[in-house]
DNA sequence: CAAACAATTGAAAATATTTTCATAATGGAT
DNA sequence: ATCCATTATGAAAATATTTTCAATTGTTTG
């Protein structure tokens, strides 16, 4: 089983290189009976294109770094999966890299994209990358940052509004008088939690009031349970939000020990909304966060970059959808 | 911001190619001092090695090709984990397709991984992909396929034994009387409920009967939800076993609409354990299934065939271990 | 001190493609 | 038949690296 290159095509045909490789990318024209006679022997021979000697021809690959957390693995998982079904409607590929919270060496992982020549890397950015992400800057590698709001000469970014998103949730409780809102935290420092803060301070803020309802838990969730099991029994609030699902979760269950009934006592609001917080009982409400279309639009955009479109916009927000699951508190 | 290759830094640092090379890949002999003076001149140049350049000189990329089902994400993610996180101690790098079922061409994705090539794919196949493996049995890459056994020469297989997982199950129910065993089964046909009706029934034949409670129910979670709901009133099993965690939770929510309480009336197991399963309230028993340790050996067995290694098993399968979280039915 | 050997280094080929520029073939108009 | 304008094709350079084999340098040793 020895290797077909253009070369063996080209003999077999009686045409030269040239000829074979115009084939191949059907760009130029080549005289029909030419042009068969090359595909018939693509066919015999089972001649298959060498997209690394392409690569090198061309200095192109067509391929798309991605870099994303493994946490919150349901999120990602859409985020990939928008991601590679846009991917593969321009014909590009996804080279990925996971990035494992405190393991991974972030910078490794930059220095492999750049050694790979990806033509763009798509990085999901939750935390501060400032200097990672200055080296693909250098390299002048378009980008594009989810999460974040950076944007550069050649970066573009797609975040969810959770600003707002919390911003009118709050708003809205406030104008019904409800005030006891308490919103969870973790020890993450990312930007997620950042937006949902800034979002409950503009809304109390708006209202004439300072903002005071941050409960700060740890990042693991087994712990978060038990805390809140303990906290629920000396605290009652009028609204709890969560930000991750599985927090969401454990302050169901917690709040089931504790006699406080949701959503009667206790409206719970999720802001990523999965199968899962969608699908327990009792229902809970939540933001349904649009994680697909988060991947779908960056590699959208980064299809534009690399082939020069036109990128009229390159900050793009999503907006988180409420959807209430329970019967609105009076 | 021009272009740094291998010639700037020999001409730089007064070598020839042959040296810088020697240098860059360490494994040669090169004297020391002119180790450094290459290196001093790869720092002051910024060089970083093409990738691209060395797959076309050596004909091997470094890069495993990941094919695997968008489907059922929060599995797939801890596969992709696994794997990854393997790849990334052995320097290899992952080339990832999704698969949508019903949607994507897996021609089209082999002839990518070939095109691409890949040094090895790594394919999750719960249904039945012959066809697409034989071309790449043909082009003699290796192979992992996760999820099914098939063995040959130039693949291996990584499963987990979900036959044996229920078998178990069955039998230790069997052996305390209790034979009203329900298995949900949709109608995607693949490997795992395969598996697990042969397991149902090797248990129910040790015993000497026959194996008849299948429930069949379509793909869609939505959809099987509303059935159970009308099902459960009409019928009571003692035991109720689902394959995905979302098809569980249904079950767990169906039947709190219809006076069966879990465990007590009936206990509920779920062949996949997920932070869900294993967070919601009544507790419901679920086999927690090594979803990282599925790719991680999965990688870990590629990076074996790719390095020459000795394989000792071609074939390997990983135990579903069976978390029982109620009073379990005397 | 010369011979023998080991340690370094370099020249050039090889890897599989694209692309530019030049040439050859074709066809229509005169 | 001849010329011009297309149209089609080919030769060779370029892409960035590794590797083989030969040459050079350095080090012992008799």
């Amino acid at each position: 089983m020895k290797k077909v290159t253009i070369y063996e095509v080209a003999k077999e045909s009686n045409v030269s290189l040239a000829t074979v490789s115009r084939v191949i990318n059907g760009s130029t024209v080549v005289k029909e009976d030419t042009r068969r006679r090359v595909e018939e022997a693509i066919n015999k021979l089972g001649y298959r294109p060498n997209a690394i000697a392409q690569g090198l021809a061309l200095s192109r690959t067509t391929t798309v770094g991605l870099i994303i957390p493994s946490t919150s693995i349901s999120f990602s998982g859409r985020v990939i999966n928008g991601l590679c079904d846009v991917a593969k409607i321009y014909d590009y590929s996804v080279y990925l890299h996971t990035i494992t919270e405190g393991v991974t060496d972030i910078k490794e992982i930059i220095d492999d994209v750049i050694k790979a020549r990806v033509d763009g890397v798509i990085i999901y950015a939750d935390k501060d990358l400032d200097d990672s992400l200055k080296l693909l800057e250098e390299y002048n590698i378009p980008m594009v940052v989810m999460c974040s709001q950076i944007s550069a000469d050649n970066i573009c970014s797609v975040y969810v509004d959770y600003k707002k998103a919390v911003c009118e949730l709050c708003d809205s409780y406030l104008q019904k008088g409800i005030e006891d809102i308490a919103i969870l935290q973790d020890h993450r420092n990312d930007v997620v939690s950042q937006l949902m803060k800034s979002g409950a301070e503009e809304a109390f803020e708006k209202h004439g009031k300072e903002y005071h309802g941050y409960i700060e838990v740890s990042k693991d969730n087994r712990s978060t349970y038990k805390f809140l099991k303990s906290y629920f029994k000396t605290h009652k609030h009028q609204v709890f939000v969560a930000n991750r699902d599985s927090q969401a979760m454990a302050a169901l269950n917690a709040s089931q020990g504790c006699g406080i009934a949701v959503p009667e006592d206790m409206e719970l609001v999720c802001m990523n909304e999965s199968k899962y917080t969608s699908s327990v009982r009792p229902e809970i409400s939540s933001f349904v966060v649009p994680a697909y279309d988060l991947g779908a639009i960056s590699m959208r955009l980064m299809t534009k970059m690399l082939k020069d479109e036109q990128v009229e916009e390159k900050e793009k927000h999503l907006n988180a959808l409420f959807s209430p699951k329970q019967t609105t508190k009076e």
